[in-house]
Parts: structure tokens; sequence; C-alpha cells
DNA sequence: AGAGTCTTCCAAAGCGCTTTGGCCTTTTTG
DNA sequence: CAAAAAGGCCAAAGCGCTTTGGAAGACTCT
């Protein structure tokens, strides 16, 4: 059943019927009401293609993903698919995955915006002057990044998380507890979320009078077996660190592990506290000591992501705002007095 | 630059322009080259939109994501993806996911289908007698399982792995061990790969004359707090286990925090296998006893996947063949003889 | 009553591609 | 050497929708 059918059995010109289901004005309310009634009975669905043909909108929204022999995605990007799906669900928006070469995605990028494949893209786990973000900006597609990017002549739109005072307010705990050497196991620090979380143990620690020692600062891939290595590194070092700060709760898990073999306990000879991005299948709570954390569901930014992706195409957002989300600081069980 | 331009400048007709461009045997070969060389210069790309209101040909594979606020999406769905992905790159496919409402995600598969939105699907975690797997086939539209379905009077494409050979191997190795009492911490036992696991396991007793007690096997969510509580349950009854088998990694962390918990330890009181779909971000060889494991690489899966897919789509696989890849059993030091 | 305004609808022109059916030339064939 | 076949190209008809530019009739206003 196609426009063209439907029209003549209700002895209606294509555009009339067009725009009676489109809620264009022109269009009388009675003329209406039958075209609606028509429509549902006969379970009329407008054809995508054509109608992305004629407009250009596509009902899609697209996120460029960097793949590779080597690329491994990020476990996180699970979670935050999940609360971008849910939401995209309640608004009939689709998500497409276009793969892309992890060192050539601009290609990828200038094709689904020149062949008006989505009408939107989030980017994600950017970098100081992202090169993505220049690109998309001035590709001129709606577009939020999901995290930060810095250092533009221009504004955009993001959504993140205060990963700069939740690391801060971390250390500052500790160093409250009496800690004087913290260390940070962090992710890719070429990534904005790492920079700004180092930051924040810094000015922590600055507010104290205190220094991050640079050998007690770690940038890693976050994996268990990252998290394990950097552990052994730190505290077989001289000047061993007594608090640890860390970004992940896999990496964490190496981090107990690491602590455990090595004969200490948490936290009686180490603090922890970890980042936690609300996983439904890892709890801090439920480690062996239960895990302070910094805590703030992926997910919930993955619905927001959605939520304003849907109102940019839609024309309802405009503006280059950025909202920027606190962090719970959630103490518990990891966290003691300095030892000694 | 579009194709009427292209062909204006070439004076030619759209029509062989078109065709010398899709590798259609009329055209003059001079001519395709001419053609050819002038596409490539003014980087001349056909209007997908166009091509599939054209055609009905998308270039996407599809994939129809259950969500809801209470569904949890996979963390193996990254893994599969990243083959997914990569694979699919280097044949210029995207990927489509579809949210659904997790209830009713027939309503998707029509629509996606009805609207041509995708050339194929795939399918995955299905349940004996699936009905996505029903209906995809009644459609019409070409689709790969990942996974296995049973129970249908017609025979469809799909890629498995052995779970039950995986799983009848690994309690059998335990029995060897001298091991009686053997458990099995499951997933969701409404899906297929449980099933066959579970078969696998009771199999292998049978062939020594033993049973599965059914107080000891649980089918739950894979996560970590589960695979904690479902061993507390085990090893604190009467008759405990000296053996478990776990359907996942997540779900081994926390029974190896659950026997420290007890005071036991792995694999002196108790042995331990789990099954390793080969995370990056976890590995069996990094657990405090290093993990035995059957391992199949979810990965490759997916690039399989995306390979059949595409195969499908140009027609170049037909036919329901099912393949079944071989599962390894690695072991590692959680296992040992039975203690006693 | 004639001129202007709405209101309500329509015919037709795109959107950019593929594909059908046919028309000229050339080449092959009996 | 005429007839048949093949080669190479084109005009035009879709694909199914949106949107432009009217047009006809009803209504208001002076």
């Amino acid at each position: 059943m196609n426009l063209k059918q439907l029209a003549h059995m209700l002895a209606l010109s294509q555009t009339t019927v067009s725009r009676a289901l489109n809620g264009y004005p022109e269009v009388n309310e009675e003329t209406r009401r039958r075209v609606m009634d028509a429509a549902k009975r006969h379970g009329y669905r407008p054809n995508p293609s054509a109608r992305r043909l004629a407009t250009g909108k596509t009902g899609m929204i697209g996120y460029v993903l960097p793949t590779g022999a080597s690329v491994d995605i990020d476990p996180h990007f699970v979670e935050f698919l999940s609360g971008l799906g849910d939401y995209a669900r309640s608004h009939e928006l689709d998500l497409v995955l276009s793969p892309a070469d992890a060192d050539d995605q601009e290609t990828t990028y200038r094709r689904i915006v020149a062949n008006r494949q989505v009408d939107a893209v989030y980017i994600s786990s950017p970098r100081p002057a992202d090169r993505r973000v220049a690109l998309v900006n001035t590709l001129g597609i709606p577009f939020i990044v999901h995290g930060r990017s810095e250092g533009f002549d221009f504004d955009y739109a993001f959504t993140d998380i205060d990963n700069e005072g939740a690391f801060r307010e971390a250390a500052r705990l500790l160093i409250q507890l009496g800690h004087r050497r913290l260390a940070l196991i962090n992710g890719d620090n070429r990534e904005t979320f790492a920079i700004h979380r180092e930051r924040g143990v810094r000015r922590a620690l600055a507010a104290s009078g205190l220094e991050l020692d640079e050998r007690h600062v770690c940038s890693v891939v976050m994996t268990e077996e990252n998290g394990y290595r950097a552990t052994r590194r730190l505290l077989e070092e001289g000047d061993a660190p007594t608090a640890i700060a860390c970004s992940s709760l896999i990496m964490a898990l190496g981090v107990v592990r690491a602590v455990r073999d090595l004969g200490l306990s948490i936290p009686g000879d180490v603090s922890l506290i970890a980042h936690d991005d609300v996983f439904p299948w890892l709890r801090p709570e439920n480690f062996s000591v239960p895990l302070s954390t910094t805590r703030s569901s992926i997910r919930l930014a993955g619905a927001r992501v959605a939520e304003r992706l849907a109102a940019r195409i839609s024309g309802l957002e405009e503006g280059a705002r950025g909202e920027v989300w606190p962090v719970d600081l959630v103490v518990r069980g990891s966290v003691a007095g300095a030892p000694g």
C-alpha cells in the first residue's frame, strides 16, 4: 500500500493525503480525519527510502565505530548503548554504526554526511582538539559530543561528567585521611576524560601543598591486567603510594589482585577509589572489600545524548550548550586512614 | 556531482554511465574506462538514497536491539561487534541497530523488512523455537543466527559454537580427576547455549554413571554477583560440589570471590572451569588462580557472521547451512584432583 | 457587485538512481 | 550479398514520496 493507492481510494490527490498525514495546516480537519483513518485501517506506512530521497531526513543517528584487528571496542560502549537505545526506541530512531578504519575515520564521516545517511551523529571518547569534532562541526551535521574536547575556536554541544571534580573530591578525601603519596591509574591520557581526572587529583594535592609524583601516575588501556601491572609497579618501587585512584572498575579488579598478591591489604596498606560507570554485571559493593567509587551512570548519559540528538534533529535544541554532570563520591570500605 | 551532471559532461546518457559504473556488459570497454576515470576524478559517489529507492538495496545489515529500562545489553555484544564491524568495514557495510521493546520485537522486525531498511539481519542469543527466527524466516529476508534455535520444521543458516561438546569435555576432565559432584553455574536456561551446556555436563556424567544433582545447577543472569551467590549457595549446602563449571568469566569472578570468602581454595577444595569468550579486558590466565576455560572467540564469530551475511546479500551463499565451531579446552591451575 | 482573502485541494515537478525497450551500427552467418 | 546477430548507446519510465505553484470556490469587505 503506497501513497498513490491510498490517495486513489480516498479520491484525493497524493498531495492532500501526504499533507494530511504530515500535519500540514492547509487541509480540512474533516478530510484529515478521513485520511488518517484510512491510513491506519490499511496499515499504510510511508516508504522511508522514498521519503529520504525527497526530504533528506533518515530517522537515523550515526556513530562512526573505529575498528581494526587490534582495535578493541570499549566495554563501556554497551552500557552507553543501552541508554541510547532505550531513548531512541521511544522516538522511532535507529542507530547506524559505520565501521571505520581506526586511523582514518574522516573518510567515513565525510561519507555519511555527504550521503545524508544519518540526521545527526555523536562522538565519544574525544581528545583535546579532537579532529572528529572539528570535522563534524565544519560538515554542518547536528552532533553531540559525549565527553569534552578542548582548544577550538568554536563552541559545540556536549554532555560530559565532571571528571575533574570527581577525582578532586576523591583525592581530597584520601588526603583528609592522612594519605600523602597518592597514585593515579588512569586510562589513555590522550583522552580528555583522563586529563581531567589527573588534573583533579593534582589540584586536590596542590590545595594541601602536595604533589603527584610522576612515577605515581600511569596511563594505560583499561584492562584488568593493566590494573594489575600498574599496581605491582607502584607498590614495589620505593616511596610506594598509600592510596590509589583508579579510572575504571575493570582495572580495579587488577589492583585488588595485585595488592593481595603482594601480601598487602585494602584498606590497611592501600586505600582505593575507582571510577564506576555503573555496570549491571560488576558492582563495586561486591568487591572483596567494598570499593569506594566516583559514580556516574554511563547509561543515563547514553539516554541523554539520544535525547539531545533527537531535539537537535527536530530543531528543538540549538546552539552550543555543553552540560557537565556532577559525579557522586560513594564511600565504602576500601578507604581508610593512611598507615603508619 | 550527480549522475546527470557526470553523464552530461561525458556527453553520454545516464544509462550508459550507470551501466559503465556498475559493471554491466553492454558497454564498450573504452567507454567504461573513460567513465570510471571521470567518476574518480570528480569524486562521484552515487547517492545511496536514490539507489535504495531504485534497487531496494541498502548496503546495511540490521540487528534488532532489545531495550528497556530493565534490559541490560550483554557485555559480550561489544566483542561480537568488534569482529562484525571489522569485517563490515572492509565490505562497506553499515550496521543498523533498531531498538525495540524487549517484549515486542516482532513489530520492529516487520518494520525493517517491510521498509526494506536493511539487506539482511542477524539474530543472537536464540532460544529453542525462537519466534524471531521463525518470523524472519517467513518474512524472507536473508539472515544468520548467531547461536542455534531448535524445533522448527525448516532449516536455517547459523553459526554456533559446540557448547555441548565444550562442557562435556570440561566435565569429563573433572570426572577424570576424580570429581563426582559437579555443579553448573549457567546463564539463562531459556537460551539454547545454556541448554546445550547443561546437556554437555549431563552427558559426561552419564557416561560415567553419574548424575547432575538438580540442586547443583543454576541458571542466572551472568553477573559477578550472581556467580557469587550461586557459589555460596552451592558450597554452603550439604553435599557440596567439588567442581564447578561456569558459563562466563564474569560470573567466575564471583565464584572465586565466594570460594575465598568461605575460606576455601581453588583448586584445593573446588575445581573451576569457566567459559571464556575472549575479552581483551579480562583474561582467565590472570585470575588469582589461572582459570581453566573452554575458549572460543566471540569476536571471530562476529566477523564470521558478517562474512556470511555479506555472502548472502550478494548471493554467494545460499541454503540453510549451519556451522558449529569446536571449542578449545584450556587447562590452567584452577583444576585439580578431587579433595579427600 | 466587484475586488480581495482565505480555505481547500490538485497537477506536476522534482529527489537521483536503475532498468526496460528500442534504435542505430557493425559484425557474423548461411 | 542479404539476413540475422551482436554491440553499443539512448530516451524515458519507473521507485514512492514531498513540495511548488496554482486554481476553484467560499467568504469578507467596501
